[in-house]
RNA sequence: GGGCCCGUAGCUCAGUUGGUUAGAGCGCACGGCUGAUAACCGUGAGGUCGAUGGUUCGAAUCCAUCCGGGCCCA
């Protein structure tokens, strides 16, 4: 050879249509995603996102407010893109779809810290306002950091005007909502125990209670039956139910006893009395108490059975308690009969709250008994223990006592042992008023996602408790009524509630402890019961998921872009207790109506096993590692691949995979660029003119679309994902584009066959580009800029660009299916016999193969029907002969002729004697050049 | 301990009203190409469908129990 088959190669090359694009195959996401976001600030892409769509259908997606501490971490990113997904859907769907974003300001955790980065000294000297000013400088840094790592995500909203709890507008709708619940009749006052230091004169929050363990007393006490129990009066002794406590000061606010309700009970005769326990305990019980001889009578009883009898109480001896029955009384330790004082625990008061118990309570501020305390009133709590125990052995009601170490609650602050004590609070009725029925009608009436979650939602709001909205802190909105200095009545009107919802719009709710009421309340506002008008303002503020359910008041119904009820909310399945929950409780209790028309759950974010993330198991993922590390379009991409129905796994092998994926979609934009670089809208190929390969690639571009506009609609992210994806892969890269490269480089740039192809990948960048933009936010927009201005049209950003839909004939799009899916399975006939010719070394590339295809009658005529020169193209094989036969398989030969240097098929070459050493196809092609 | 939910190949997901040897893509192994080249094409090996019982002619699909995991309560 003369010449060698590169140089041959290189001259030849000049002649074709090589892929050209500028669009860097390397992403370089983290450096290139700041640079679309700026490109996006300029232009204002959020207004103009509104802008365009005036006028159209409305889609709100109210956003949850996360809390204003801390940085943002996968869940949250998870949240807020998801949300972002939805918006810019809706938005490029033609709606107009304003996205505020919220903060939740207040509450316990930014007090807590800010208490604890001032010191227990400085502390001191702090006032409250002072407090406040620095809890509000501490929200507004965090509502700053996270709105730049939202913004990082590409998350597009109003952020700019976000909307905030402390702002003084939204203050001012937690009085409208408070107020509306009050005069409805939903709010009252009641008792409840809480955590209270009496050292430092403050409830706590479980967030403020450290536990250590302690050394307790341990006592049996026998509290005295009024009357014998059936079971055992026949035995004519004196009877007692018999309890085991480690709080004996918490005895004198005894008012009950509470059995397990299916365990059995039984009467054990020892010293001439008896003592009624669980039967499973009798032994322990008998070792605690030293007892040489005892007999357990025969009678065995439910726990249930006893329900109802009455016992002298053992302090207030002038007065009985009750027999009740709870799930909380374990059979582990003690006697199976537990001490009920609804004052002094979470348990009983619950269980007091359902058998309507009342809650004395003796202790007061500083855990010093008052005239509640009976022979001990006086007496701090702390002293007063031994005192109690010994007043219980002297009237011959101690079977035992020793000690105990357990694990006991203690202040944060002091690191002393905190009480259970009931304090007054304010409270939202579920049934005063029909609250309850009322939410869980609204709940029919909304569309849960997925389904499952109308369940969650439903049980929870069936089965809570009141709901306690006083918190007694400083960080927060006061609970906003009066009370009476001189008699103590509540002062609450409308006057009082507008002059308070106006002092809040124009001061903040600041105001509350800078003022005093006369300021700002209307002149003569009195007491309705005394008359007296010196009136104190409430201390206690109010829950911050009260407050944060109130968005549908201080956000929705104050925004002018926005409304109630809103299209959607979107959070994690916790908030079926927490915001979800809020938002319908006051919703409904203020409006009779829910403020969401559909409520949209995604499960948490867990590591690759399924385990919640935790520092101590060393598996957290930060969302901002990934934005520096992939980009912040993989996180994106992360987010819409997974299955948010339930738990989301997240780890560095899902994040590789998820990184390989994107590789595999921007490559595929990369070569549909690449082929478009002479492209222009005016070189359009009609359908009617064109190749019926082009036809039916057409024809599944348009079934793609529809298939991921449906699941855009489903809210099926994961599904839009795998749909594309697989289209990417499998569809195009493997099959149409492969096919497609002998046409689109060898063939004149003008020639209909390449112009047909080009047409129809100028119509699979518009449409990807788009489908994908609320994904891959910012790769699609890099594409849009990237493309031919004309296939643009002249619009500035892919976000602008609408929805895509592919316009197909109908009629002939079943027959082009269903050829196709035959094609399709003959050719993976096909391959795997090429591979096995590559194997023995007949073939390399499969162009030098020439085939013959054997098929039952029916698929041998629709493979010709396609033509063979058409059928060697798509099996991109030198030449193709259909044989009939019982069924398919295929022979595969050497081709004939010889390599056309220039398009690399094998042809006969030479037949052109003006260019002798190509094919003919390509010697009329270097004609056409010149 | 209670309520709701989840558990299909290493990874992300499909598996229609229970019905022939459980699918796809990625990853992996091997091969091809060198005109999508830090790409592209092909072939192949990977699953006792969390486990165990049961219903059924037949179960990944229905029921029960258990194991593991998540959220919310206690």
């Amino acid at each position: 050879m003369l010449r060698g088959p590169e140089n041959v190669s290189n001259d030849y090359k000049q002649t074709m249509n090589l892929p050209q694009t500028e669009f860097p195959m390397r992403a370089n996401l983290s450096q290139r995603e700041p640079e679309w976001l700026e490109f996006w600030n300029e232009m204002d892409i959020y207004r103009k996102s509104l802008e365009a769509n005036e006028g159209g259908p409305t889609f709100i997606l109210h956003d949850g407010p996360p809390y204003a501490n801390g940085h943002i971490h996968m869940g949250t990113a998870f949240n807020k893109v998801f949300k972002d997904l939805i918006v810019k859907y809706k938005t490029m769907r033609g709606y107009w779809s304003p996205y505020v974003p919220g903060w939740d300001c207040h509450g316990q955790p930014i007090e807590h810290q800010v208490e604890k980065n001032l010191g227990p000294e400085k502390m001191k000297q702090t006032s409250q306002a002072e407090l406040r000013a620095l809890c509000r400088e501490y929200a507004l840094e965090f509502v700053k950091i996270q709105g730049d790592e939202f913004k990082r995500l590409g998350v597009r909203g109003d952020f700019e005007n976000p909307y905030l709890t402390l702002h003084h507008s939204y203050e001012a709708g937690d009085v409208r909502v408070f107020a509306e619940l009050y005069r409805r009749g939903m709010v009252y006052k009641g008792s409840k125990p809480i955590h209270w230091c009496y050292r430092c004169k403050t409830a706590l929050a479980e967030a403020e209670i450290e536990y250590h363990d302690v050394t307790s007393p341990s006592i049996y006490v026998k509290f005295s039956f009024t009357q014998a129990p059936e079971p055992w009066a026949a035995e004519g002794l004196p009877t007692s139910i018999l309890i085991w406590t480690t709080t004996p000061w918490t005895l004198p606010a005894n008012v009950a006893v509470t059995l397990a309700e299916s365990a059995d009970y039984v009467g054990v005769k020892v010293d001439g009395e008896v003592l009624v326990m669980a039967e499973a305990l009798v032994e322990s019980v008998a070792a605690v108490a030293g007892w040489g001889s005892y007999e357990v009578l025969p009678v065995k009883v439910k726990g249930s059975a006893l329900a109802g009898l009455t016992y002298v109480l053992p302090i207030h001896t002038d007065g009985t308690g009750v027999i009740i029955t709870g799930d909380h009384v374990e059979l582990t330790t003690g006697t199976g009969a537990v001490h009920t004082a609804p004052g002094h625990g979470e348990e009983d008061y619950l269980v007091g709250v359902k058998f309507g118990l009342p809650m004395p309570m003796p202790v007061d501020d500083n855990g010093v008994f008052d005239a509640g305390g009976g022979p001990f009133e006086g007496m701090h709590v702390e002293k007063a223990s031994p005192l109690i125990i010994e007043w219980l052995r002297e009237r011959g009601v101690l079977l035992a006592a020793g000690t105990t170490s357990h694990s006991y609650p203690h202040c944060w602050r002091c690191k002393k042992p905190v009480i259970f004590r009931a304090t007054e609070q304010w409270f939202i009725s579920m049934d005063a008023t029909g609250l309850r029925e009322s939410a869980l009608n609204a709940i029919q009436g909304v569309e849960w996602v997925p389904g499952w979650s109308v369940n969650r939602i439903n049980s929870m709001v069936a089965d809570r408790p009141d709901w306690c909205i006083s918190r007694q802190r400083a960080w927060g909105v006061p609970i906003p009524v009066f009370e009476c200095a001189r008699c103590g009545e509540t002062v609450a009107s409308d006057d009082t509630f507008a002059a308070v919802e106006k002092l809040f719009a124009e001061e903040g709710a600041d105001a509350w402890f800078t003022k005093s009421p006369s300021e700002y309340l209307p002149a003569g506002t009195a007491c309705p019961r005394c008359g007296a008008t010196e009136l104190k303002p409430e201390t206690d503020i109010v829950d911050v998921w009260f407050e944060s359910g109130c968005s549908h008041t201080s956000v929705l119904e104050a925004r002018p872009e926005l409304r109630r009820p809103a299209e959607l909310y979107l959070e994690g399945s916790d908030q079926h207790r927490g915001w979800f929950q809020s938002s319908l409780l006051t919703a409904v209790g203020a409006y009779d109506a829910a403020p969401f028309k559909t409520v949209l759950t995604h499960g948490f974010i867990v590591d690759g096993d399924g385990r919640k993330m935790s520092k101590s198991l060393g598996n957290v993922v930060s969302p901002l590692d990934v934005v520096a590390k992939y980009g912040a379009d993989i996180v994106r991409l992360w987010t819409a691949a997974s299955d948010y129905s339930q738990d989301v796994s997240v780890s560095a092998e899902i994040l590789e995979r998820t990184s390989e994926a994107y590789r595999r979609i921007r490559n595929t934009f990369r070569f549909l660029l690449s082929n478009l670089a002479d492209f222009d809208a005016a070189d359009s190929v009609a359908w009617n003119d064109m190749p019926e390969l082009d036809r039916y690639a057409l024809v599944a571009l348009a079934d793609l679309s529809e298939r991921v506009t449906k699941s855009y609609d489903d809210w099926k992210f994961h599904q839009v994902y795998h749909a594309i994806y697989g289209y990417c892969v499998t569809d195009l890269s493997s099959f149409y584009l492969d096919v497609l490269k002998d046409r689109l480089y060898a063939e004149a740039p003008d020639s209909l066959g390449r112009r047909s192809a080009q047409t129809v990948l100028a119509e699979v960048l518009r449409t990807l580009v788009r489908l994908m933009a609320p994904i891959l936010s910012f790769t699609t927009e890099e594409v849009w800029q990237f493309m031919p201005e004309t296939l643009r049209g002249g619009v500035p950003s892919v976000h602008l660009a609408g929805w895509p839909a592919v316009d197909i004939p109908a009629s002939s799009a079943d027959e082009l299916r269903a050829a196709y899916a035959t094609v399709l399975e003959a050719r993976d006939v096909v391959t795997k016999a090429l591979e096995e010719a590559r194997i023995e070394g007949i073939i390399g590339k499969s162009q030098e193969a020439r085939v013959v295809v054997t098929a039952p009658v029916s698929v041998a005529a629709v493979l010709r029907g396609r033509g063979v020169e058409q059928l060697a193209e798509m099996l991109i094989v030198s030449a193709v002969e259909v044989v009939e036969g019982p069924e398919l398989a295929v022979e595969v030969l050497g081709a004939e002729g010889e390599k056309c240097p220039r398009c690399w098929n094998f042809r006969q070459l030479g037949v052109d004697p003006t260019h002798p050493d190509v094919c003919a196809r390509c010697a009329g092609v270097l004609a056409l050049r010149g």
